[in-house]
DNA sequence: GCCTTATAGTTTCGGATGAAACCTTTTGCA
DNA sequence: TGCAAAAGGTTTCATCCGAAACTATAAGGC
């Protein structure tokens, strides 16, 4: 983890981050597209309805970290296919109210065990110290990691294409 | 990091390794997107012929754990723009050979300190025993932990849509 | 009370993506 | 040798994605 001067992409921290990252996302994803015929996104916006009940697109975006683009697309396969429900905010005509549908629900019932075992196999591999420390350093990186790394400045807008 | 029996995307391990990923990601992409037209999927075909001189198509998406779509679009959007050149291999006309350009290297040159500096801002919010835990930890869950996820038989088939 | 601005959500449009089908060359082997 | 199977790449097709434009409602200033 010492910075090498060569930039070697097996061993470059954002491409190992990212490889570990799309592999688990796909072998859960893999599982509920083949069950459900859920996409990722859509199965985001499901698992977080059924943690929170009633929120409005935009709150689904937020915790998501999707963009409103994306959550409205996923609503309307969602409200197609009856897995959600939609409604108008009392006092907010511009805002909906989204919640599960029994049908909904069941899957959700189904997917979110099996995505909990997907990260209880992954974390078995470390043991109890590991944990703590992978804890503090995804805290850490997703942190004051992220913000270093937003504020480093574009390059001196010399010579581009 | 102990295992909530309740699915909480914020604090779901999969998910919040994504975020990071991705986060990271498109920092140093918007970048070099913005400054010389590079996607994604281009920017690590460079990076890596980069490096290694002389691969071929299927040994740069070995690489770049990138399919081999990807990378024949990839290396078809760099050939037009005369950022790599292409030779058959001699002995197996099936295989090309790929190499920078000039141009190629040039832009490599550019970007390559680029992606370091933002792995190096990343890092240097970490001390030292903290770095050694991170390698550590990606080491064993790229390894052994995805091995463990890839093992995770599908649900006895029966419910479905 | 108007009128500008902001917010919630949808649609459009150009490009990116992956699975599967395809073409060409090579390999394995009877 | 001759031929089936495999391997390197490309193309097709259907889907997905995000930025920007758009509609509708709400909030704020005067």
């Amino acid at each position: 983890m010492s910075q090498p001067r060569q930039l070697d992409l097996e061993h470059f921290l954002p491409y190992r981050l990212s490889l570990l990252s799309n592999t688990i996302s796909q072998a859960i994803a893999r599982e509920y597209e083949a069950r459900f015929g859920l996409s990722v996104t859509e199965w985001r916006v499901l698992a977080v309805l059924g943690r929170y009940a009633g929120l409005s697109a935009v709150e689904v975006a937020e915790r998501t970290a999707m963009d409103k683009v994306a959550v409205s697309r996923a609503v309307a396969r969602l409200l197609a296919n009856e897995r959600i429900r939609r409604s108008v905010h009392s006092g907010d005509r511009r805002r909906s109210v989204l919640a599960l549908t029994p049908e909904g629900q069941r899957i959700y019932d189904q997917v979110a065990p099996r995505a909990l075992e997907y990260e209880r196999e992954l974390l078995h591999v470390l043991d109890a110290e590991e944990r703590i420390w992978l804890e503090r350093l995804l805290a850490k990186l997703s942190g004051d990691g992220l913000e270093a790394v937003r504020r480093i400045p574009l390059p001196h807008a010399g010579a581009a294409r």
